[in-house]
DNA sequence: GCCGTTTTCGGCCCGACTGTTTTCAGTCG
């Protein structure tokens, strides 16, 4: 059983653990236990099979011993009877807003509620508000949770957050009564999925900026308002969160609503370590709880906050507890990649396959945008729904591109299209024979028609990674966030022959698919293997998602040094050559 | 369930908001 198998199924002991009213230190084990796992960088069977899985810390003995039965046998006897425990209509009523494990217990034992269908017929009856601890009140909310649960995702594209953050953010900031605002959350974690939008501001008046902010357009429902704190439904179905704080505060807001839960939790042990308390309010010289302005820290960014706690800063899309701590305390950070690195891509389509725009348009376009070059890599003829070019048409493609970029540099431009073919890889070959592939400048390779074997994609995929000819592998695991899942394929064996032979990887940066996932970046990198950010841009306006990928690159901890299309164009033409061998 | 320069037991991050209460438990992030 592989690492995210593993991670999967311990998560779900922690939530199952949580639904029979655990201690909650236990099931957070299980939850750290999990994440540790997907982080790991050796390969769980070896770890295992040298029984090093101890020597990791947040894996004591209990955990060791339930991972090893599950990479060994595939099974675990204490997880399949836990789970034949427990209903699992339970689990499905935890993602109702407002229901967590007590409840659900208490409407379990009390009312035999097992699914969230009877849950709605309980409340319905009006048998809920008659609990012990529930009311009307609750029992209405519960409804509209269940309404909400149905009408609405509760996962976001970042892309689709991003768009519905900036317009609120952007009123904010004109707003006479806020001095600093941002946004907070995952949304600057930059992570691919966001559960909900996290906007921060400081001010004076907070009440006037709450209201403010309620009275914005585009929010359907107000769930919550306070004195410094408001939730509301946007159009759309995404929640967004508003925390108000005094500017001496926001810094320490600011850190405290980025970090993910597990990074803020580290962050505040190193305050106890040092004797201090950290919240959202600020560091103090304090034991207990406190506010007292003489006992605080006093910082005014960021940065200072991490200084305290010996550290260097730490960028945003890094905040996960998935290694920053020991990097940050010995000043050994990477120096992340930047979206302005970026001098083009490789990896495109135009109206010649599935695209919109004309090869002039594009070309346009991208030198307008400040670009170097801009790679056409239309699909193969197997590609027959994206009207792929057969070879006849490639030919012909490569001639028209030939003579825009001689007209290009007529004009004393040092912008290129280059030619290229993102080629399906096929059940035993490349969709088109070397010699075609030779004439290429890029060549990407993808697999559209995957098998439901891991180890016949793998197979197929490293097939390809090691005919020279071929310079990067397009969007790996093929999955499409939110709506289709990766298909199965070893990531690190694949990841191994591109390092063995210099083969290129793409980070696929459009929105839906951010594949390769950054959770596997680190690995490549420690192989030395180079990384590629392409938009897969089948209409101009998507080479804006470039800004995104760089984003996912940062969280996966690349750095300008890694990513190829940092390199300028006269050096990038050397290396397509060097790589296949002209 | 994990962990250890307050160590092998007794801790484990912290505060806002809501609804049900009349001092607090549950949930959320």
């Amino acid at each position: 059983m592989d690492k995210d198998k593993v991670a999967e199924i311990l998560v779900e002991i922690g939530t199952l653990l949580e639904l029979k009213g655990e201690n909650p230190f236990k099931t957070r084990a299980y939850a750290n236990g999990a994440r540790t796992i997907e982080g790991l960088n050796e390969p769980l069977a070896r770890l295992v099979a040298e029984k090093r899985l101890g020597e990791i810390k947040g894996i004591g003995e209990a955990l060791e011993q339930k991972i090893t039965e599950l990479v060994e046998t595939g099974k675990l006897k204490y997880y399949d009877e836990l789970k034949a425990s427990i209903p699992p209509g339970l689990i499905d009523m935890l993602e109702i807003s407002g229901l967590g494990p007590k409840k659900i217990q208490a409407l379990n034992k009390k009312l035999g509620v097992d699914s969230i269908e009877k849950l709605e017929a309980a409340c319905k009856a009006g048998t809920v508000a008659e609990l012990d601890g529930f009311g009307e009140k609750t029992q209405a909310n519960i409804l509209e949770g269940i309404e909400r649960k149905r009408t609405y995702a509760s996962k976001h594209l970042l892309s689709q957050a991003l768009r519905a953050a900036e317009p609120l953010l952007e009123n904010l900031r004109e707003h006479p009564d806020v001095i600093r605002c941002s946004t907070a959350g995952s949304l600057r974690r930059f992570k691919e999925i966001c559960g909900d939008i996290d906007l921060l501001a400081s001010s004076k008046q907070a009440a006037a900026v709450i209201e403010f902010f309620v009275s914005q357009p585009g929010i359907v429902k107000v769930l919550a308002k306070g004195e410094t704190k408001a939730s509301v439904i946007l159009d759309g179905g995404i929640q967004c969160d508003l925390r108000v704080v005094s500017d001496a505060e926001f810094p320490f807001a600011l850190a405290y609503f980025t970090g993910s839960k597990e990074h803020n939790i580290v962050m505040r042990q190193r305050a106890i370590q040092r004797g201090l308390r950290l919240n959202e309010y600020g560091l103090f010289k304090s034991k207990e709880e406190t506010r007292d302005a003489k006992l605080l820290v006093p910082c005014k960014t960021e940065d200072e906050i991490f200084e305290k706690l010996d550290l260097v800063f730490v960028p945003p899309e890094l905040r996960e507890d998935h290694g920053e701590f020991s990097a940050a305390e010995k000043n050994d950070l990477p120096r992340l990649i930047e979206w302005t690195d970026l001098k083009g891509a490789l990896h495109n389509h135009s109206n010649w396959s599935d695209g919109k725009n004309s090869l002039e348009e594009i070309a346009e376009y991208m030198e307008e945008l400040g670009l170097e070059y801009w790679a056409i890599t239309d699909h193969s003829k197997a590609s027959l729904q994206a009207n792929g070019l057969n070879a006849a048409r490639l030919r012909e493609q490569i001639l028209e591109i030939k003579k825009l970029n001689e007209k290009i540099a007529s004009r004393g431009s040092a912008f290129r299209l280059l030619t290229g073919s993102e080629v399906d890889i096929l059940k035993d070959r490349l969709d088109f024979d070397d010699d075609l592939l030779a004439e290429l400048d890029v060549v990407v390779a993808s697999l559209h028609v995957p098998s439901s074997s891991e180890a016949e994609n793998t197979k197929r995929i490293i097939r390809a990674v090691e005919n020279p000819l071929v310079h990067i592998i397009g969007h790996l695991t093929g999955r499409l966030l939110l709506e289709r899942e990766p298909y199965p394929v070893n990531v690190p064996a694949v990841i191994d022959a591109c390092a063995a032979t210099g083969t290129w990887l793409e980070l696929n940066c459009n929105p839906h698919r951010f594949d390769l996932d950054w959770r596997h970046w680190p690995y490549a990198q420690s192989k030395g293997v180079k990384c590629v950010i392409n938009p897969d841009a089948h209409r101009n306006e998507h080479a804006g998602f470039l800004r995104l990928g760089a984003g996912i690159a940062r969280k996966g901890w690349l750095t300008k040094a890694d990513v190829v299309n940092c390199l300028d164009g006269q050096k990038l033409f050397r290396e397509l050559q060097r790589m296949s061998g002209k």
